[in-house]
DNA sequence: TTCGTCCTGGTA
DNA sequence: TACCAGGACGAA
């Protein structure tokens, strides 16, 4: 599940080889995924769009990732549950999960392919600020969310802490693992209440989400059998996580077994002894 | 605010 | 063979 430090691995790994490229053709495999200003299109109309611009920079809002053109339109690209965006210099076959090939002048292309088909591509044309971008909170590592902000905003919400951090209207790029990772650092339970946190367990959990976030990144993003970077490769986060997947496994801080439960109708690991209720 | 939907591979 | 995983969005 590509989140923020997902996609942001994968922006890094792909500036470099983009940055500064003309793309020659687009290769559709299957239209499902393209949009254009957020309608789906035909593969005719996406690739007459995109072919013979040059990429001049990429960047990142919440778990979307932006692939700025020089004519200063945006292809907005979702990765979703499953989706990957990798480049390889020398081709190759596709599997049947690939759906757009992108090839660069020059050598080289960069492949989308998605297991499930959540994921989409979105062309902007010049000057449109992509829809989606709007409507999401800031961002959760540089959207300048200081801690009184983030105070204020968990104060007025009565839901479950978890289900806030999961609302990208909120604050952006957090997904499943990474909310559980944080609140586990912060030592709150996923179902308290918003409202219930005091101003202390807000900073803290403020900060445990940059540090999930953080270390994410610093490790290449969690792989469990779909993310990979931009040059295909696994992230080594994994061995990190403290409650993801560890259901039924000891906790390392003290030792009492990780629990899983359902929390804003999404599966949700705890330690029941290190996040209690009350 | 919660639930259903999309989608397919892996697992029980 | 049935169920589970889950990000975003629309509907109830």
């Amino acid at each position: 599940m590509p989140e923020l430090p997902e996609v942001e691995t994968i922006r890094r790994t792909l500036e470099g080889v983009l940055r500064g490229r003309r793309i020659e053709d687009v290769l559709i495999r299957s239209p499902h995924c393209l949009q254009v200003d957020g309608q789906p299109c035909e593969a005719h109309a996406f690739k007459g769009f995109l072919a013979g611009l040059w990429v001049s920079g990429l960047s990142r809002k919440g778990k979307y990732l932006s692939l700025h053109l020089d004519d200063g339109s945006t292809l907005l690209v979702h990765l979703r549950m499953t989706g990957r965006l990798v480049y390889r210099p020398d081709g190759g076959e596709p599997d049947r999960h690939t759906h757009v090939i992108i090839k660069l002048e020059g050598g080289g292309e960069v492949w989308f392919s998605d297991v499930r088909k959540f994921g989409r591509l979105s062309l902007y044309g010049p000057g449109v600020a992509p829809e989606p971008l709007g409507r999401l909170g800031p961002d959760a590592l540089e959207g300048g969310l200081d801690e009184r902000c983030f105070h204020g905003l968990l104060a007025s919400s009565r839901r479950a802490a978890k289900a806030f951090l999961l609302d990208q209207g909120c604050v952006s790029g957090i997904g499943n693992i990474y909310a559980d990772e944080a609140l586990f650092l912060a030592g709150i339970h996923p179902s308290r209440r918003c409202v219930s946190l005091s101003e202390r367990e807000a900073k803290v959990l403020h900060r445990a989400v940059w540090e999930a976030l953080k270390g994410g990144i610093e490790h290449g993003g969690t792989t469990f059998s779909d993310y990979r970077d931009g040059f295909g490769r696994p992230g080594n986060n994994t061995a990190r996580l403290r409650v993801y997947k560890r259901e039924g496994q000891p906790c390392h801080r003290c030792g009492n077994l990780i629990e899983k439960t359902t929390v804003a109708g999404r599966s949700t690991r705890f330690c029941p002894a290190c996040q209690p209720y009350d």
